[in-house]
RNA sequence: CGGGGCGUGGCGCAGUUCGGUAGCGCACCUGCUUUGGGAGCAGGGGGUCGCCGGUUCAAAUCCGGCCGCCCCGACCA
């Protein structure tokens, strides 16, 4: 058992502070609310936004940056955006040693601007689709904030785009939505559910929003990612219009979508064990760690020669690899440094392995005497690759079999209300409920509609809730 | 904002009841010995005890006020 790390079954939220803490992924701020992202945390954001980064370039994106203040009153053009957005403002008053004219608002999220410009820059149809994104970060006044779930400040990517009918623009939400979830599993190893928010839960300023919903290790949801289909809404409050090829005018059909470092959270509470993080191979900063053993000056000389060549050669193959050379450390010591970082595959190399030509290798993913297997020495570099995709996919499949076997149903209310607290989970449930119903739902149970998986089954039966018949099934949660 | 807890070297805590020279573990520094699952010994550095005020010969400790943090709830990427 790690120490300092709170065992995650008695005490997930505890457990979860304690891995970052330990980890080095975070530290707090002197600010309320604030995380200050030490290089270890922020070099596993890195990775998660060169590949993201990648699939919305490959999508036809361009990345652009808009600014960090917004003038108050453009948030309060869209009746619902300000309604959603208000409480939770961080505004400026007071600039240059006096009060401004018109207040600005930190933003906390760019649509408002956006749409300032794209009414200048737009025009005919022919400058449609308009296809951005920006890198940037938002600041959100929220009540309880928590390392990286919710934080006040946080980084992310907001993707906007401008389109000259529905049909495009719900195209694209749903092109979004796809390479988040693809992310999701290919990348950051963790299944989700895509699907579609109910009115209580959307975006304030959407039509309709869609996410992809994640199962955290104590059972609760996280919303990992959202796209938005906006409609007309931001565009007929800011004027954003082209001609047609029939010269008329028309309001563009826009989207916006994004994820943000709770996705970091997220690779944590996904995959983290009781010895801390676990990071599948395409995010981790260190992919494969070296620790060399040497019992002295002579032993150490031989022993680096042949580690610092199997380093070069894995570097070559573009494998991100890291020597811990450091001395006066204790071997035992340094397995227990790399596996609370999560590093997934850890290569012992001693004067032992030398003499039986093979090094002691151990996968972190997999739980004790499992760990550990022996790889020859003379085809080490050309294996590497093969095992870390191993480990992604053991990863992806150790939590997908997690989500399965925690994701449940309920024929009614009474029933789930004591399910979601004695096996905290998704709760896989026909639905056919109101606004009203999901704020009873919440107040009875602390759960809330997740979403509404686009895949549905076929056949019908009765709301768990409200005992109509329905053809519609929705996944019922507790979210971070 | 409601309910609970807590502020004492970097971290975790004891000391507060009953006022009397600020302590422990980990971490850190130096040296020697160690190194295949969180090394040992010796020496050493570091704290105006959250802040302000009061009582007192004397306050981490008692009294008054303020501030902050954490956890649980309402809100949310």
């Amino acid at each position: 058992m790690a120490k300092n790390i709170t065992n995650p079954e008695k005490d997930f939220a505890r457990w979860y502070q304690d891995v970052i803490r330990e980890a080095e992924l975070a530290d707090s701020a002197p600010v309320r609310g604030c995380m200050v992202i030490r290089p270890y945390g922020y070099s596993i954001w890195e990775n998660i936004k060169a590949s993201l980064d990648a699939s919305f370039k490959k999508t036809g994106h361009k990345n652009a940056y808009f600014p960090l203040f917004i003038p108050e009153s453009f948030i309060k053009r869209e009746a619902q955006h300000v309604e959603g957005f208000a409480p939770e403002l961080a505004i400026v008053t007071q600039a240059g040693g006096k009060k401004l004219e018109e207040p600005l608002v930190v933003r906390p999220t760019s649509e408002t601007i956006i749409n300032h410009m794209f009414s200048k820059w737009i025009n005919s149809y022919r400058d449609l689709p308009m296809l951005l994104n920006q890198w940037a970060n938002v600041v959100r006044w929220e009540m309880r904030p928590r390392a990286f779930l919710r934080t006040t400040e946080f980084l992310w990517q907001e993707g906007h785009t401008a389109h000259a009918n529905e049909e495009e623009a719900r195209e694209e939400t749903l092109r979004m939505l796809n390479v988040y979830a693809n992310f999701a599993v290919n990348v950051a190893a963790i299944p989700v559910i895509p699907g579609r928010k109910t009115e209580r839960e959307k975006f304030a300023g959407a039509v309709d929003s869609y996410t992809i919903e994640a199962m955290m290790g104590n059972g609760w949801a996280l919303q990992s990612g959202t796209s938005h289909y906006l409609g007309t809404n931001f565009a007929k409050v800011f004027d954003t219009m082209y001609l047609d090829s029939n010269n008329e005018q028309q309001f563009v059909h826009q989207t916006s979508w994004g994820v943000s470092t709770r996705l970091v959270g997220a690779v944590i509470m996904a995959h983290g064990d009781e010895n801390g993080l676990r990071l599948p191979p395409k995010l981790a900063p260190v992919q494969v760690v070296i620790v060399p053993i040497a019992r002295d000056d002579s032993a150490r000389a031989e022993v680096m020669t042949v580690v610092e060549r199997i380093r070069d050669n894995l570097e070559i193959e573009g494998v991100r690899v890291e020597v811990d050379s450091r001395e006066g450390m204790s071997p035992g010591f340094k397995f227990n440094y790399w596996e609370v970082r999560g590093v997934p595959l850890r290569l012992e190399i001693g004067p032992r392995d030398l003499e039986e030509g093979h090094v002691m290798a151990s996968q972190r993913n997999r739980p004790g005497r499992d760990s550990k297997f022996t790889i020859p020495l003379d085809s080490l570099v050309e294996s590497i690759p093969g095992i870390l995709d191993r480990i992604q996919n053991e990863m992806f499949e150790e939590a997908a079999r997690k989500r399965d076997s925690r994701t449940y149903t309920v024929e009614n209310l009474d029933d789930f209300r004591e399910a979601i607290v004695n096996k905290p989970g998704f709760y896989d449930v026909w639905w056919d409920g109101n606004t009203e119903d999901e704020a009873r739902l919440q107040q009875n149970t602390k759960a809330t509609v997740r979403c509404i998986p686009l895949e549905q089954p076929e056949g019908s039966g009765k709301c768990f809730m409200t005992g109509r018949e329905t053809n519609t099934r929705v996944i019922l949660a507790r979210a971070y």
